[in-house]
DNA sequence: TTACATTATCGTAATATTGCAATATAATAA
DNA sequence: TTATTATATTGCAATATTACGATAATGTAA
């Protein structure tokens, strides 16, 4: 129990699923929205701009970093947080084509 | 603990997130995507075709529902499901618009 | 080297989610 | 009335998520 049934489910609509399930909690939309609009690429911050702890933010920027919408420099002496945009387009499109796909007739 | 810090995020970003919860399990996906496509609208079916047992896809219906993405005639002799297109328009376009904000220069 | 800053991981507590059996409710059919 | 059908609700067990203190790991600066 407490496990959710993906077997039962199409590839796509999983997919859908775990991509939505990153976007499900404010503080990931908060630190996607943030990351994507600095020119720069930018490192730490994002305690102090969010509000929550360090262990806490580095947990939420590991499940972004999991479903690949993370890109640049983990190692070296620049940490660098930004989007990967063509993962930030494919989730993008997967979203549209969902709320695209409505039927015209309904009650 | 456990409970998420809704009160550190602004109104837009918690309704994101609360939208995407509802995106965020693959058999409101498919409940979703299944109503979306009916010509006409549908009343049960669901647990045939999602594969769930029934009081789990009411639980899922109930989530939706929740979200205003549920409209249509719950008494009477007809019961029947079908997808409030305003608030559709407004979820698919809180999404466009998240999506549609990255930053130019990134690395 | 030591000290400092930044980020990750571990461990744990609180809460939320998922799923279903059992049961309740509501409407229709016989 | 008594079935029958469709949906909702209750209660519970299993699992997942959220948050953070403590600590580890990594890199830079002195």
């Amino acid at each position: 129990m407490g496990t959710t049934k993906s077997e039962l489910f199409s590839t796509k609509h999983n997919a859908l699923a775990v991509a939505a399930k990153v976007l499900a909690h404010p503080a990931r939309v908060a630190i996607l929205e943030y990351i994507s609009q600095q020119e720069a690429c930018i490192c730490n911050d994002l305690v102090d701009v969010i509000g929550l702890s360090q262990p806490t933010i580095s947990q939420h920027l590991n499940e972004i970093k999991k479903i690949g919408l993370l890109h640049g420099n983990f190692e070296g002496k620049n940490l660098c947080y930004c989007i990967n945009r063509e993962r930030w387009e494919e989730l993008k499109n997967s979203f549209q084509k969902f709320f695209d796909q409505i039927a015209q007739n309904c009650c």
